[in-house]
DNA sequence: GCCGTTTTCGGCCCGACTGTTTTCAGTCG
């Protein structure tokens, strides 16, 4: 095996990012910049490595790399540097590279600063710039004056503070945040809407900042009142149709006006993607219009539009729902009219993965089931974490499943409203064994598999586990494959093509994970399970009768994916559900 | 440097805001 040098989307964004501002320096031409412009902002929207891209020979799926880019890759991967970048930078003053992270600026104004001060080693960069700035020797700088002095000034100190990596919030997370202001800006008279857009809208595991977009009869007013909104810190931009802000808690809000008629011009700019926007542009010029949010403009004269529908429909595309405008094959397909019928939340018929206080969940089986019911569910799964046989001995536990077992077809015979299964959720040991035995599984309605400790195994090991349990007879579902925790702890290191192959090859059912810190099986994989017909269970995990709602941010994660109705067993009724549970396990 | 339902050549999304200018370049989304 050659050796490889693995880098980061991060790392590899910075890189690019660091060969365009020299490439701009240089005045290279305007296209060719765009052209690493474009697969930055893909690279930077990707959530799949593309290390491990390259790896399984897939470089050519991000939209943007084409041959040249394609070997500046493959040389960084197995060299570990590209020599032509090397040369684009060499010959310029490599402190402005340090620069470029500063708010305000850019390429051509990185190099002035670097140049003016001779800043040819990168390291002291920002300590030079930053006396400099203090003794007012920037503001006399061709281009620069007093307040692009004070600017830099203050972006420096805010450097050191944001360095090391402000985290994304979760969708749940920016859905409170968000419901805030939201709130807020509906009190005011002359506000009609507000609407919230960007990734929030794209229904994204995690978010940014936050994109608003306000429908008014009166701009200013409306500008004005929410810049009186008491979480703002501190006013980053104020203009007549556009203001952005920092929060207290250091998120970034944008916020974007409009009037009654361009409101759907505007949803659909400010939804985005950026790159759905690129393609979609460049489309629509191919059929002689130009989209901006202000509408549609066919020879010369300027559409308005209130609703998306209509946008999409002007230039002859059917609605793309937001979920899905990754800027990836998502226009080529609605131009052959092949659109998926995306899953929705009202096809679920039921849930199969929930905890009560028989571990460690928050409310009792009684309640889990009553908000079940309040949620219109046909069955619901209780799948409580496996007792312990370590800590309780088999005969207890034991005991404790027979009695469970009593409890549930009780509970089923007394009443007509749902029907409730009986599930553990158990796991799977460092040693790739079941924590509980086969004639213990076997009283079951089904189980459902997950790994909950020793991550740190070599790949070889973590991938043979998640098979082990794929193979096993009387697991059915395989749970939160991946591990991850969003923000805590990177997904599980695994062969996910060898873990595909077990779990197609045993008819396994894969979960994908609704809590909203997990959303695993990751989104970036679920195609690649469809693709190898593997059925799909989307499951709320919930440990208390809120948590049951979670499961919306599986339909938001399916949905991205490219989930139908059809993908996702859960959408089957009760006997459809028996009949698969029963083809998935030997019990 | 990328890309293709007129195209393998000849195009390449569109606009807001800021600070420095005195009509615009640079930066950002």
């Amino acid at each position: 095996m050659t050796k490889t040098f693995k880098f980061s989307n991060k790392e590899i964004v910075n890189l690019f990012k660091e060969v365009l501002a020299a490439m701009e320096v240089k005045k290279f031409s305007i296209f060719r910049i765009r052209a690493y412009q474009n697969v930055i902002i893909t690279i930077e929207g990707l959530t799949v490595s593309v290390f491990n891209l390259w790896e399984n020979n897939k470089l050519d799926e991000i939209p943007g790399v084409g041959p040249t880019l394609k070997s500046h890759m493959d040389e960084l991967f197995t060299t570990g540097r590209v020599v032509e970048f090397d040369a684009i930078k060499h010959d310029l003053p490599q402190g402005m590279f340090e620069l470029l992270g500063l708010r305000g600026i850019g390429a051509k104004k990185a190099y002035k600063l670097a140049a003016a001060f001779k800043l040819h080693s990168r390291e002291d960069t920002l300590e030079i710039i930053k006396n400099a700035a203090l003794s007012h020797k920037i503001q006399n700088l061709d281009g620069f004056g007093e307040k692009s002095e004070e600017q830099i000034l203050i972006s420096l100190t805010e450097m050191k503070k944001t360095k090391q990596e402000k985290p994304r919030m979760l969708l749940m997370q920016a859905e409170e945040i968000a419901g805030r202001i939201t709130s807020y800006l509906k009190n005011h008279p002359e506000i009609k809407d507000a609407v919230v857009m960007g990734s929030y809208r794209r229904r994204a595991p995690t978010i940014g900042d936050l994109d608003i977009a306000i429908k008014t009869t009166d701009s200013q007013a409306a500008l004005n009142y929410f810049l009186k909104y008491p979480e703002i810190e501190e006013v980053v931009v104020s203009g007549d149709k556009r203001v952005a802000v920092t929060l207290s808690n250091d998120i970034q809000v944008d916020i974007r006006v409009c009037e009654d008629d361009d409101f759907g011009s505007m949803m659909q700019y400010f939804t985005g993607s950026k790159n759905h926007n690129i393609i979609l542009r460049t489309y629509a010029l191919e059929h002689g219009c130009s989209l901006s949010e202000y509408g549609i403009k066919k020879r010369g004269e300027l559409n308005k539009f209130t609703c998306e529908e209509d946008f999409y429909n002007f230039i002859k595309l059917p609605y793309i729902p937001p979920e899905i405008r990754h800027g990836t094959k998502e226009i080529e397909l609605a131009q052959k009219n092949k659109l998926p019928n995306l899953i929705q939340i009202t096809d679920l018929k039921g849930d199969l993965h929930s905890h009560t206080i028989a571990s460690d969940g928050l409310n009792s089986f009684q309640e889990m089931v009553s908000e079940a019911i309040k949620l219109n569910y046909d069955y619901f799964g209780v799948s409580d974490h496996a007792p312990s046989i370590q800590t309780k001995g088999y005969d207890d536990v034991a005991k404790i499943i027979e009695n469970t077992r009593r409890m549930i077809d009780t509970f089923n015979n007394s009443q007509s409203k749902i029907k409730v299964l009986f599930g553990y959720e158990v796991n799977i040991l460092a040693d790739s064994k079941i924590s509980l035995p086969d004639e213990l599984l076997k009283i079951l309605d089904y189980a459902v598999a997950s790994i909950h400790s020793s991550f740190n195994q070599d790949k070889k090991t973590l991938t043979s586990r998640l098979v082990a349990a794929a193979r096993h007879p009387l697991i059915n579902i395989i749970g939160h494959p991946s591990g991850r925790l969003i923000n805590e702890r990177e997904s599980a290191d695994i062969d996910w093509r060898e873990f595909f192959i077990a779990a197609a090859d045993n008819n396994k059912i894969i979960e994908i994970n609704s809590q909203p810190n997990r959303l695993d099986l990751t989104e970036d994989l679920i195609p690649d399970a469809l693709s190898r017909n593997i059925r799909l269970v989307i499951n709320s995990d919930a440990h208390s009768t809120g948590q049951l709602n979670y499961i919306k941010y599986g339909i938001d994660a399916a949905r991205r994916s490219w989930c139908g109705k059809e993908d996702i067993i859960n959408t089957q009724n009760f006997d459809q559900i028996i009949r698969i549970l029963q083809s998935s396990s030997l019990r």
